[in-house]
DNA sequence: ATTTCTGCAAACGATTTGCACAGGG
DNA sequence: CCCTGTGCAAATCGTTTGCAGAAAT
């Protein structure tokens, strides 16, 4: 984890006047140690390898507070969990391909996309505050070769 | 509801061998008599009113099969429960902003966007199967005069 | 000492599913 | 008749919450 990002965690806690805990350091430590999607759950488990002593009510309680820094993204892909992305720091206006194939997660950046949308936002007399693009998309690798470098999935025979 | 939809509906059961039953007319009449989002129990309500013995569990089983037809849309605007866009066929490419002051959602459409999208797609090596893109923003009218027409008015913008 | 945090387990809410019966073809 | 479709109720699953004790300030 970035020292940045530790002081930036630190000071937005101290702020809002919420108290340091093994617990929250855990947790912390462990949501920014990668650069990864993760749900909950794993950073439930990635926490506990940290401090073994964390909850899952902790790390759900923890969440909205690290999201609500503005350091920690919340995605909801619409697969029935949210996922979290510690990597919007870098990329603030990443979007999301999910491979229908392999179930894959892709990142991607566009600045036009980025200003399009800010566009339609004002044009319809609103600010943007928050933006998520998906695109559910098809491996066009897989099914024309049959075979996918990214997944090392084989496509079935006779999929279109 | 549209003759052509009822129609294509029709067909789409028959191909899959589908059997009609008073329930499912009644789901699809409802599904198709608004052009309002709705969620799963609101679609019941609707149902219920014209076939009391509609059950909420066909509904849920009936909706993965609209939706497979192509002329309903289900989206996940990441609020813990699905809605429904019975509004896909007339505009397929629409998109969504949900205003954080009043939780009211407009669509809008831009073909700039549609564009930009399949071709961030493509370039990535997919072809796109299904995109949703969310804006959650702020009002402007509200935050610089403290009113918002918009606010208790309908929910479907006529933004292009 | 005061107040926030925590773990536990129960609660929650949308959705799914097993079952035995109803009803369409 | 056969087999799909149905209602009911229980199960699922991610997430939230009430509570009493633990820990931070």
């Amino acid at each position: 984890m970035e020292e940045a990002v530790r002081n930036q965690i630190r000071e937005f806690l101290a702020s809002k006047g919420l108290r340091k805990t093994s617990q929250r350091d855990a947790i912390i430590e462990a949501a920014f140690s990668t650069d990864r999607h993760y749900t909950a759950d794993e950073l439930l488990d990635m926490a506990r390898g940290i401090e073994s002593t964390v909850s899952r009510a902790t790390v759900y309680r923890t969440l909205p507070i690290l999201v609500g820094s503005g350091l920690l993204r919340e995605l909801d892909l619409g697969q029935g969990r949210k996922l979290y992305d510690p990597n919007f720091v870098d990329h603030p206006h990443h979007n999301h391909l999910i491979c229908i194939d392999c179930q894959q997660i892709f990142e991607f950046e566009d600045l036009n996309m980025e200003l399009l949308e800010n566009c339609m936002a004002r044009r319809m007399g609103f600010t943007p505050a928050n933006k998520q693009l998906r695109i559910e998309a098809r491996c066009d690798e897989l099914r024309l070769s049959g075979v996918c470098r990214r997944s090392g999935l084989e496509a079935l025979a006779g999929a279109v």
